[in-house]
DNA sequence: CAAGATATTGGAACCGGTTCCATATGTCAA
DNA sequence: TTGACATATGGAACCGGTTCCAATATCTTG
């Protein structure tokens, strides 16, 4: 009976039942069976279940992208972030994508390794899958960026780094300003030499900015600056080339808790004391930071209410037609046993 | 002059220009810009030229939506997985979503909290949003969910967790058949009396599937079995309970690093030596586990390359219509100095 | 130079929903 | 009984691309 009614050919090549077939099953218009669909006025209990039935009877599912083409919504935001394998970014996309789908909002994550011609890439990949809205961390200076976002016209949220010179708006931290508090911290504990490891500040601002917030604070006598990639065995390599150095200063300031990870095995190994001979100073109060020996002092970046808030904002803006604000997050000081 | 060709009111009211505008203004046909557009023979270059500047001049995009409704693709396919912030799960996305982006294919990624109704209502928000496949953590047991997969005739990979007995292709491990090979090593050791800390086995296959091998194994005298959240707190906890039990195992076998180093720093502060008095076996070989004092054995899974395997194995299917293969991933023992 | 092959170009249908607007039916007060 | 108005339902255009097929132009080749 269905056969007749759709058509052979369409059982057969196992064709999905569109919105037309469900109309001609139940003996309706269209119009009748899309006002079912979503729930609209207007339409008799009886002619409803028909409509059910019909629907029911054919297995017929609505088109996501024939709904997308016409209501001109996807509730899909696409996400550029360096790494997805980085404790810091993992937490703040989980957080970021279970509020977006508290927001009935959908997150499509695109890695980029730092690498600003794959940034580019990717945003265009998300603006060609249909993404309303795009997240970047921190600013994108590739000129064909600039370029693909005003030809869209989609809003864009800088995020992990606070700036009110882009003409994007920003939710994240004033990297510089934190680690000025980590800087004040060491220097109240009387700290005067330190060294300063750090990630790789290529294409990187939220480091860049970290360093520059040290580079203005003239109080110490000397900070020495070592560049690491971010793992634990560079941490082990940066720490025995500081403790090497004339003048070991008091105090290691780790632009990240992984580095100061590997700095602390390093230093156990080489039975030097924290903080007594040296303090260590981490960046992020990763989940097993709290537990290390000594535990460790530390800044924590409440990435998953940054998280919050963006989705909170994307869905002002995108379901609300209201513009994103900016926010500046701040860090806060962690102290434990390795200052 | 443009506002003459496209109209005023398009112009003011800032709407996107739509390919029949593109035609419209460069006086030919929209066949013929839709074969500009992508790349098609036959357009001789007088009017490519043409096409070419009046979509600069318009500041054309394609819709994407309007794509996908002809094509039928959106090349964008779901993920299910319990959570981001892990760093196991986190490892095998990253690799998961380069390896998709090098087929051209879109990662949106769901958390579950392995929470079943959260599962089937996220994959049904991940089919309204267009995926074209299913990527999930283990077997969805829920009933509604073998439903709305027939409905909409999309392709289902179970991840994590290898199955035989599933309608769904599967790749990942046989989690019962690893953990035996951790027993193994840890009767080969001597090891009699035994501990296991585990994580929760609610909605969680694969840690049921782990205990289960362990389970069938007879050969140990004693073994006491702990659950546990999988955090660093949560091993303290369990190791406190462990060492404080009549007849003290020799060594405890943790169902994850997290928790073995949770066991670690407790032992360590109870001055218990590792792997003299207790031996510690961990699980997943996070990035950190070999840097431990002492340095952790543990059990490698190649998440990474599981989800290079995922990614090519649905291009395979996406792309070339080719059915998936399921495959079972081998976990590797990596024998540290903690046992 | 004519006939046939090949390269260009455009008209119009189509993908599968949504929505504007017209029509039909029903209800109630005057 | 009739006009005014609310409720049900359908016809057809529309969203913005792609593609089938027909029409025209250009090029070969005998």
């Amino acid at each position: 009976m269905l056969d007749n009614l759709m058509g052979i050919e369409k059982q057969n090549k196992n064709i999905k039942a569109t919105l037309r077939d469900v109309a001609r099953v139940a003996g309706v218009s269209s119009t009748t069976v899309s006002r079912v669909l979503n729930d609209k006025p207007n339409v008799s209990d009886a002619i409803k279940d028909k409509v059910q039935s019909a629907i029911e009877n054919l297995g017929y599912s609505p088109s996501p992208t024939a709904r997308a083409l016409n209501t001109g919504r996807t509730y899909t935001v696409g996400a550029l972030v360096p790494t997805l394998d980085n404790a810091i970014f993992a937490r703040f996309l989980d957080a970021l994508e279970k509020r977006l789908t508290f927001h009935n909002l959908n997150l499509v994550i695109s890695t980029t390794d730092e690498d600003p011609k794959t940034e580019v890439q990717n945003a265009i990949d998300l603006l060609n899958m249909g993404a309303e809205a795009l997240i970047v961390s921190g600013e994108i200076r590739h000129p064909d960026f600039d370029q693909l976002i005003s030809r869209n016209r989609i809003p864009v949220i800088i995020t992990s780094y606070f700036t009110s010179n882009s003409p994007y708006p920003s939710i994240g931290y004033n990297n510089a300003q934190i680690s000025k508090i980590a800087l004040n911290h060491l220097f109240d504990r009387g700290h005067n030499s330190i060294a300063v490891i750090h990630g790789p500040t290529k294409h990187n601002d939220r480091t860049r900015e970290r360093l520059k917030g040290i580079q203005e604070d003239k109080r110490f006598s000397s900070i020495t600056y070592h560049e690491a990639d971010i793992s634990i065995g560079s941490g082990c390599a940066a720490a025995r080339l500081i403790i090497r150095q004339k003048g070991r200063p008091s105090a290691i300031f780790c632009l990240s808790d992984v580095l100061a990870l590997g700095v602390m095995f390093e230093l156990s190994r080489k039975s030097i004391s924290i903080p007594d001979e040296i303090a260590i100073m981490g960046f992020d109060n990763l989940s097993w930071s709290a537990h290390t020996n000594p535990p460790l002092s530390t800044i924590e970046l409440s990435v998953a209410s940054m998280g919050i808030k963006v989705a909170d904002e994307l869905n002002q803006r995108l379901n609300k037609n209201k513009p994103i604000q900016s926010q500046a997050l701040e860090g806060q000081l962690i102290i434990r046993h390795s200052t």
